[in-house]
DNA sequence: TATTTTCGTGTAATCGATTACATAACCTAT
DNA sequence: ATAGGTTATGTAATCGATTACACGAAAATA
């Protein structure tokens, strides 16, 4: 078992205090060029390691910051998880995971953990509709740490975020159906007390109210981002006196459930219906059908969020600049949506 | 700005000193029970928190734990992570992510500064075949933190590992090629120095002596994990003299890849030709012509990863108990190997 | 030569919590 | 009444690094 060096190891072989020797490990310029070179030598000889908790206890930084998603083990956050260590690892921090599963009291546990740990900032997609967990939030930022949110976010003073622009993911996913030919365009929309279901939502109305189509409120099932919420609501839809012709889900798992159900009933796509999703997950691409679905570039989101938060830390002075960055999203044109002409 | 509150400021405002206070906090019998209670009373109307960096540094316990894995963004990695956070977290560790990419060089890099960053065990997937990282994974141990090795393992002396049973993954798989009537098997196999597709390979020619067919060497190509992989693979298996009937990949990828070349050739599957993959990612579920593949449980992987960290951590006596767990596989049979009979 | 700078290093406090040891107050038994 | 035992709390060291301030010696200036 390796015991531990520290300055003061060094300092007593070579007959000079740890302050020195701090100095001379830091590059102060009030140290001598020989006794540097001496300590730089010795502490190399020695195998010294510099205590990172002790210079955390000190500086008050832990050089972690922490990330919070509903859930890691989907593509999409898994990917901003990517982008967001990828950045910010060649500038020394680590990246904490927590994971809410959609559960707003563990967020606010999360919240309160983070900074309990002390870490130097929170990067994160927002599980809760409440606004219970207000307080924690507030927590965050009167502690002076750096907050940001990704894809979901929030509207709150001093938060920056980095968002794709849903509205328009929505308009451009509608378009393509309605330039298909599609005259009736269901829609499987999220929550919408987030944010990014609503934008979704109002993409897809625009695009219908733009292209001379009547929104039909019956049209609109709110539906879990999963195969079977996709299944049940084609069963709804299905049923109308007017049933669609084409879906714009919000989820990708929606809309491959939609998919599975129409197959078993027969209905040809894309010919007789047309479905487009959301994510742009990899199954989309994979499969033998694939499905056409508006990408949220996860890895770009992530890289783009830490980027904002060494921005935010760079800023010495404490106003806080509040950034909103929002990304483009990406049509991904596929067979589910491609008819021939 | 909210400033902080330690135990000398309570110390202070009850005239008593901040040793009484933290074993107050500490609920050390030594203490009065009217002082414990006006203490816990005063710590919670001023708000106080612990620091947990001061903590950090007198008991050398971060309370994080290190997971290094080849990528992120996974199904499989993002899901064993998410069985080690949700194992981790009413214990109150944390997990800081690490990435290698695959890369030797990173793979060290990450091990030296989660190290430097005092985790308290590192939980990994090996990266390498080298043995150049040797010095550091005996670094670790040296250091006396627990290292486990989830589903990539290496031989160490100290080193607990979770793993499934790659070598019976590998036959089972083969063994419902078999049984479905398949006479000549290939294997898309991946890189031999690790552990687990040397096992996978192994189980494969396993199988094919049990049922009397003959191993050809031909038959086994070395391929990446990819898409692209996949389909070089298949076409040159379809020029030798004698073409395989049938495939067992180490990597649904590459059992993608194959699958969508077969088609481009008009070869019927599973009639003609037979895949199975390895991993059970979540595409093969979802494709029309769905993928028999194998199944790594990872998320129980996780947990049990994080279970074996935890009882070497609960080990006062230092004797290192090396723990070798081994998760069964189970073989998903789907449409790609399930021929009409 | 006397005085002021400059340079390099030492002293000691600090970050916040824990804990071995010391001590005061009170109680009990002979 | 005195020695010994409890009980509750205080004192001070410790974890390892940083840094404001102090100070002696050498160098520069008058």
């Amino acid at each position: 078992m390796s015991e531990k060096i520290t300055i003061y190891d060094i300092a007593k072989k070579l007959n000079i205090t740890a302050a020195t020797v701090s100095r001379a490990l830091n590059n102060n310029p009030k140290i001598k060029e020989s006794t540097r070179e001496l300590v730089l030598e010795t502490a190399a000889s020695m195998n010294y390691k510099q205590n990172k908790l002790a210079l955390a206890l000190k500086s008050g930084r832990s050089n972690n910051i922490g990330v919070i998603v509903p859930r890691i083990d989907s593509n999409f956050f898994a990917s901003v998880i990517r982008g967001i260590e990828e950045e910010l690892y060649p500038h020394g921090y680590q990246v904490i995971i927590c994971q809410t599963h959609e559960n707003p009291k563990r967020e606010n546990e999360n919240l309160y953990t983070l900074i309990d740990a002390q870490v130097d900032g929170i990067l994160m997609s927002v599980t809760a509709v409440t606004n219970e967990n207000d307080k924690a939030f507030h927590n965050v930022l009167e502690k002076n740490v750096p907050l940001i949110f990704f894809d979901r976010s929030k509207h709150i003073n001093g938060v920056s975020s980095v968002t794709i622009n849903d509205f328009k993911g929505g308009y451009i996913a509608t378009k393509q159906l309605i330039d298909q030919g599609c005259k009736c365009i269901a829609h499987l929309s999220g929550d919408q007390s987030l944010e990014i279901f609503k934008n979704r939502f109002l993409g897809y109305k625009q695009a219908l109210l733009d292209n001379g189509i009547t929104f039909n409120e019956k049209y609109v099932i709110q539906s879990k981002s999963s195969v079977e919420a996709g299944k049940n609501a084609i069963n709804i839809l299905l049923e109308l006196e007017t049933p669609p012709d084409a879906i714009f889900s919000s989820s990708d798992f929606a809309a491959l459930g939609a998919i599975e159900e129409l197959r078993d009933r027969n209905i040809n796509i894309p010919q007789e219906f047309c479905v487009a999703g959301f994510s742009n997950e990899p199954f989309t691409k994979f499969m033998e059908l694939s499905i056409t679905s508006v990408d949220q570039s996860p890895l770009e989101m992530g890289k783009m969020s830490a980027r904002v938060f060494l921005e935010q830390v760079a800023k010495t002075d404490s106003i806080k600049i509040e950034k909103k960055v929002v990304l483009a999203p990406e049509l991904h044109i596929r067979k589910s949506t491609s008819r021939e002409k």
